[in-house]
RNA sequence: GGGCUUGUAGCUCAGCCGGUGAGAGCGCACGCCUGAUAAGCGUGAGGUCGGUGGUUCGAGUCCACCCAGGCCCA
């Protein structure tokens, strides 16, 4: 007879093998075709709510790693929360604007940009954008993030254009924004503006000269006639517009006694310099700080106007004198400086790079031109120490190749000034996870400059200013922007570029300096900081399902700087506190020597190839299992590693499904009271799962969710719990108390694992829902399923500490198991008895255990000797569990053909002779029952 | 160069206020099983806790410096 079939043998149709990149979409299309997300915060109404804002990717380009840890933490946090107790909408959104987009359309119309009708391109922009916006999109959902992805936000959207202005006003009219003078990358050949982006860095022949700016005022420190400070420049263009000679504070600078004059410069580059100079002779007559020098006043050698010592840790001793010359007109760091000591902004240029009025006698000259005109002036005036050249990295236009010069315009900024002091206030009242974010950002603002918040650009929200056309007045007020921000939403800011200024102004506007009834308009569009750095107030305090402030932003930490910045920066201005209580940050991507993932390393990895190979699922557990506050690591290896965890958790669900393929748990549940002990201590572990693991959700650390439930399925089900009760779920009667018992264990530990795991695992237990045993009344989706909570009748401190011992012995019996099948050729474990020799107190421990002990080990008979009885020679004894010596020699008796344990009731049943006792009443009563 | 930050076994992570010989899981090696089977079980080998110096009776844990990374600036 085959008794196999007398065995109440695993059965499940649910599959081993994931194949994930197969299953998924099959998953994906069930959620979107029952609108899950719409299910979920429908059930979740009234409850409290959990607003994690979605800081918005740019529209540009197909996803990367990076996105992916991104989105699929935020989708984590979101179902946990939705799971339990909160309302937790997510809306996710986009930052359409900007340059790069507009370069893409550049390229893609192959038109100079200026040649295009401005609302045309801003068309061919817009399209662009929102291609990238549906292809993202469908990205997104394919790593199983969930979201209202019908209604994400879009920065281009005309509501949220019109919000835009309107914090732009409200900040205006609070006197934040202001215009002023800043330097940018100007091609005089195109006659634009150019952004960072838009510049090449190439070889150029510069002019190289040393220059004497004579000391005018001492401020008693040596004797002024007849002392110069020496300068380098390669622009000799830019000492007109000079006003300041850059020390810095800590070098050291010599006073040199050469002939008649004196010379200031750096002491570490005074020899080279002198050297070069031709000057021979010479001493040091005085030496000083950098920081003693600040304030000493010198005469600009072309204009007449003072160049005031000023100290600056951007001066360097690589080059030139170690005493900078500075134009805040013409450099950005000259600029930056300029800003704290409050010096003017000079520029006397116009678009086409020729010298104004401004520009005394240089002026009509174009750049080249007074380059020398300087050279021949400084000559002339005995200022020219020394004329050369050489060939230095400079940057150029990207387009016509010139060479590009940093020329002063007039820029709108945002006064961080106005609110620095409440905006560190309110950083001081968000709570930064990790906190070391709090000085980070605390830093920044504290010392950041002005925001220059002006672009000269196209695709962009404008600027919405008007210009009165015969007096110049700016104006922006209360009637000015809410009568756009009704343009804006009707037709979008494309209206600002269609239409005349006469027809965007409010009717009956009129210029409150001159009367006038004529305008302008300003050309110049945001910085794409301000539209996403906008969001809280054109999403966040808009939309009815969300609430301002949001509970929390999550972001990678760039975004210090970037929008957790910006959203700062307009939040406080206009609402006087920060748009979020508490913000997270992740690290960056490296692989796993560390180094960032860039292309000329060929160590990136593609969430693209990830999912076609292996799953969405394995991209989201490898989220979970790394600490994404610091720098997280993804390599082939990585990936592979994270998809053996899978299969290793995914085997633990199906061994538990496959046990309770004839398990009812409306009628067959076992009440813990009637438990097996074994059984009360699985749940008890289980409890214990649920509250970690609910805790680590709750403080975001989701390595800890994924270390505790893989170490549980591992250790607790897999090898012990499961291994061990393998023999009451096979063998004993299908209905019998201690298998419906074990299977209630089964039956909650699945039902608690599928609920924990869904925030990662979305796909998995989808699917793994599905072969959940019992009637149908569950929700249609795991995702609309309660939290499991703890059973605290099941928590028991004395269980725990009891097995925690008994599994120990077990790990002492293992290890002899081991030895014996070195050494006797024992195999399968159940051949063995174990004799167990305890000391009194081990005895007492275990002889309570009784029989029970052959099943915790596996094998086939223990037999507990009485202490004092001496073990025999090669018995194992650990030093990690004193008191016990075990020896182990095969089992007595037949194997059971059945149950395969070694029994001397083997033969006893006439009926049954190839059977144990123990089966032979089981197969017996089967019969019984037919 | 500046602000912030990271560095524990091949991989992912634990190691609380400094205190017996540094842990887990995975991977790997070897073995068992063949009734979780493209599964399951066991045993074992792997670490100068980035480095150096210091404080201390005692440091992976505190301090200094250095090295190698990362983000943001310059």
């Amino acid at each position: 007879m085959d008794y196999s079939k007398t065995l109440n043998l695993p059965r499940t149709d649910f599959p081993m093998r994931a194949n994930l990149p197969q299953r998924e979409p099959e998953i994906l299309k069930f959620w979107e075709e029952n609108d899950i997300y719409g299910k979920v915060q429908e059930a979740n109404r009234g409850k409290p709510k959990f607003i994690l804002h979605d800081g918005p990717p740019y529209a540009n380009g197909h996803l990367h790693l990076g996105h992916t840890l991104n989105k699929i933490l935020k989708d984590i946090i979101i179902k946990y929360h939705s799971m339990n107790g909160y309302d937790a909408p997510y809306v996710p959104g986009w930052d359409t604007h900007g340059l790069p987009i507009e370069q893409q359309a550049i390229k893609n119309l192959g038109l100079n940009r200026h040649a295009v009708d401005v609302v045309e391109f801003r068309n061919r922009c817009r399209d662009y954008a929102l291609k990238y916006v549906n292809i993202q999109r469908e990205e997104f959902k394919r790593l199983g993030v969930r979201g209202d992805w019908e209604h994400p936000y879009l920065t281009l959207e005309p509501e949220y254009e019109a919000i835009q202005i309107g914090v732009f006003g409200e900040m205006a009219k609070k006197g934040y924004i202001y215009k002023g003078l800043k330097p940018v990358y100007w091609c005089t050949d195109c006659e634009t503006a150019l952004a960072e982006a838009e510049v090449e860095y190439g070889e150029k022949r510069s002019p190289s000269i040393y220059v004497k700016f004579p000391v005018a005022d001492a401020r008693g420190l040596f004797e002024p006639r007849g002392s110069s400070i020496v300068i380098w420049t390669t622009t000799p263009w830019t000492l007109p517009a000079n006003v300041a000679i850059a020390l810095h504070p800590e070098f050291k600078y010599v006073l040199i006694q050469a002939g008649e004059e004196r010379l200031l410069l750096a002491a570490e580059l005074a020899r080279p310099v002198l050297e070069l100079l031709g000057v021979r002779d010479y001493r040091v007559v005085a030496t000083f700080t950098g920081s003693e020098l600040e304030g000493i006043t010198c005469r600009n050698p072309l204009m007449d106007r003072d160049s005031v010592v000023i100290l600056g840790e951007h001066v360097t001793l690589e080059q030139g004198t170690g005493c900078v010359h500075t134009a805040p007109g013409h450099g950005l760091e000259d600029y930056e400086v300029g800003m704290r000591y409050h010096l003017p902004v000079l520029s006397p240029l116009d678009d086409r790079g020729r010298f104004t009025e401004e520009g005394g006698q240089f002026a009509g000259l174009f750049i080249d031109e007074a380059n020398k005109a300087v050279v021949k002036e400084l000559e002339a005036r005995e200022a020219l120490l020394h004329f050369g050249f050489i060939k230095h990295q400079y940057p150029h236009c990207w387009r016509c190749k010139h060479p590009v010069i940093f020329r002063a315009t007039e820029q709108w900024f945002a006064s961080i000034e106005g609110f620095r002091q409440e905006a560190l206030e309110a950083i001081k009242k968000v709570k930064w996870i990790p906190a070391w974010g709090e000085d980070r950002i605390y830093n920044m603002v504290a010392d950041r400059s002005d925001w220059c918040i002006s672009r000269q650009r196209t695709w962009g929200v404008p600027i919405p200013i008007f210009y009165c056309a015969s007096c110049g007045r700016e104006i922006i007020n209360d009637a000015t922007i809410s009568h756009l921000q009704e343009l804006f939403r009707e037709h979008g800011s494309n209206v600002w570029f269609a239409r005349e200024a006469g027809e965007l102004v409010p009717p009956g506007l009129k210029c409150p300096e001159c009367g006038s009834k004529e305008f302008r308009k300003e050309t110049d569009i945001m910085d794409v900081w301000f539209d996403s750095g906008s969001s809280h107030a054109a999403v966040l305090a808009t939309r009815p399902e969300l609430a301002w402030p949001a509970d929390l932003y999550l972001e990678g930490s760039d975004q210090h700087r970037g929008w957790f910045n910006s959203s700062l920066s307009t939040a406080v201005a206009t609402r006087g506190r920060a748009p979020y209580r508490q913000v997270l940050t992740h690290g960056f991507l490296v692989d796993e020597e560390g180094r960032k993932m860039s292309k000329s390393l060929g160590n990136g990895i593609d969430p693209a190839d990830v999912i076609r190979q292996k799953g969405a699922d394995v991209l989201r557990l490898w989220v979970a299992s790394a600490d994404y506050r610091r720098d997280v690591a993804a390599s082939e290896n990585i990936m592979r590693q994270i998809t053996e965890a899978y299969r290793k958790i995914r085997n633990t669900c199906r061994f538990l499904l496959a046990n309770l393929a004839d398990f009812d748990p409306g009628k067959d549940q076992v009440p813990g009271e009637e438990m097996l002990e074994l059984d009360r201590w699985a749940m008890n572990r289980l409890q214990r799962l649920i509250a970690r693991v609910t805790m680590a959700y709750d403080d975001y650390e989701f390595h800890v969710v994924y270390h505790t439930i893989h170490n549980f399925c591992a250790v607790d089900l897999s090898a012990v719990y499961l291994d061990i009760i393998k023999d009451r779920l096979y063998t004993w009667p299908a209905a019998s108390r201690g298998r419906r018992s074990a299977q209630t264990v089964l039956y909650e530990t699945i039902n608690v694992l599928v609920r924990l795991l869904t925030p990662i695992l979305a796909f998995t237990t989808e699917e793994i829902w599905r072969y959940l045993p019992g009637e149908g009344d569950r929700p249609i989706s795991v995702q609309l399923a309660g939290w499991p909570q703890v059973k605290t009748e099941f928590l028991d401190d004395e269980l725990e500490e009891k097995w925690k011992r008994i599994l120990q012995v077990r790990d002492v019996v293992a290890r002899a198991l081991e030895r014996a099948r070195q050494e006797q050729d024992l195999g399968n474990s159940l051949n063995a008895a174990v004799h167990l020799y305890p000391d009194a107190g081990m005895y007492q421990f275990l002889m309570p255990i009784g029989d029970e002990l052959a099943t915790i080990m596996i094998v086939s008979r223990v037999d507990l000797h009485q202490p004092g009885e001496e073990a025999p020679a090669g018995s194992l004894e650990e030093p990690e569990l004193p008191g016990l010596q075990v020896y182990v020699t095969a089992a007595p008796g037949q194997k059971c053909e059945r149950c395969w344990m070694v029994s001397e009731t083997v033969g006893q049943d006439t009926d049954h002779p190839t059977l144990c006792r123990r089966c032979a009443t089981v197969v017996k009563e089967m019969d019984m029952n037919g």
